[in-house]
DNA sequence: CGCTATTTGATATAACTCATAACAATTATG
DNA sequence: CATAATTGTTATGAGTTATATCAAATAGCG
């Protein structure tokens, strides 16, 4: 669908050498004004994919002195709700491939975030824990996402309007 | 957030050799179950994440006899509502950058859904315009979205429930 | 026990998206 | 006219997502 971030206003450029009697089969630029959507704007898709963006640009906005992206911000919190589980049980219930998750913990591993340990039980496997340094960035996020991200979008679509999001949101994944 | 397609089941492997005397300092792992999500499940941007992937799978899916992308078919419709206009205002409208939308317009022009002319009126712009086998194919592609992949989303979310959606993501592309 | 299959973390790699810099041709502007 | 700006383009780099493969470790089974 290709949604990007900003949609600047289309350069626009002053256009005053207009009409120079047309030749045949010359081909006429249309003049300037903003461009039409069409049935775009209609589509769920497209108008979802936007919003979707701007929601993670104001998320890395609200986070940026902790310098977390969502996903590992994700990481973090499915870390601490989830102690001694190992690499592949953390990447996938994120939906991440175990090839990918490992420079992904490679990066939070070396801001001692968080450590890999071999477990004792299995020594194939690494269990990730928080450190105290990732608890403590974790819980500073935490706070940074309630009170500026999360707080703008329940402002912007008020308490029920919230509910009734996360309730189609939900319809939406399990189909 | 890390969010991308599938949530598998997390390998759950069959765990027997349990409990042989935690030694001190030894690494237990966590028994099996579903891992918990903690406060990612009410995170709106990770569940509108997921959403949005899911939204633009099923699209996909949808289209897959046109083999169009979403944002392949946004270029399209926006031709068709566009005439006469470059590839800057084409790109810029859709949140594309130019350099990257280059070889979009090369990928769509091999196959004949779209061609470049040069402007009389401006011999450095190139007009971009739909063929007539890219109406066709555009006609198809609405077709297929509007009888398969926008029905069942407005199945899913009911009438009203659409309206309040669109509502909501306009809200929150606008802020 | 011993052999095979599976699992885990890791590496390499490819495709794709997104972003910036720079360039030639062309046009705008002072 | 000389300089600045615009257009399409190329090159390039970062980031994400996906697959195949590997060594180490474990599981399963005769």
């Amino acid at each position: 669908m290709a949604v990007t971030k900003a949609v600047r206003s289309p350069a626009s450029r002053t256009r005053t050498k207009v009409a120079a009697a047309p030749q045949p089969g010359a081909v006429a630029a249309a003049d300037a004004g903003p461009l039409k959507l069409g049935e775009l704007s209609e589509l769920l898709g497209y108008v979802f994919k936007r919003a979707q963006l701007r929601i993670f640009e104001d998320f890395i906005r609200c986070v940026e002195p902790l310098q977390l992206t969502p996903a590992q911000f994700s990481v973090l919190v499915l870390l601490e709700h989830n102690p001694g589980r190992n690499q592949t049980e953390i990447a996938t219930t994120l939906g991440i491939l175990r090839p990918n998750f490992v420079a992904m913990l490679d990066g939070l591993e070396s801001r001692e975030l968080c450590v890999r340990v071999r477990s004792t039980q299995d020594r194939r496997s690494h269990i990730v824990m928080l450190t105290d340094k990732g608890r403590a960035v974790l819980a500073r996020a935490k706070r940074l996402v309630a009170t500026k991200h999360e707080a703008r979008l329940n402002a912007l679509l008020g308490d029920d309007g919230r509910i009734a999001m996360m309730a189609m949101l939900e319809k939406l994944t399990k189909f």
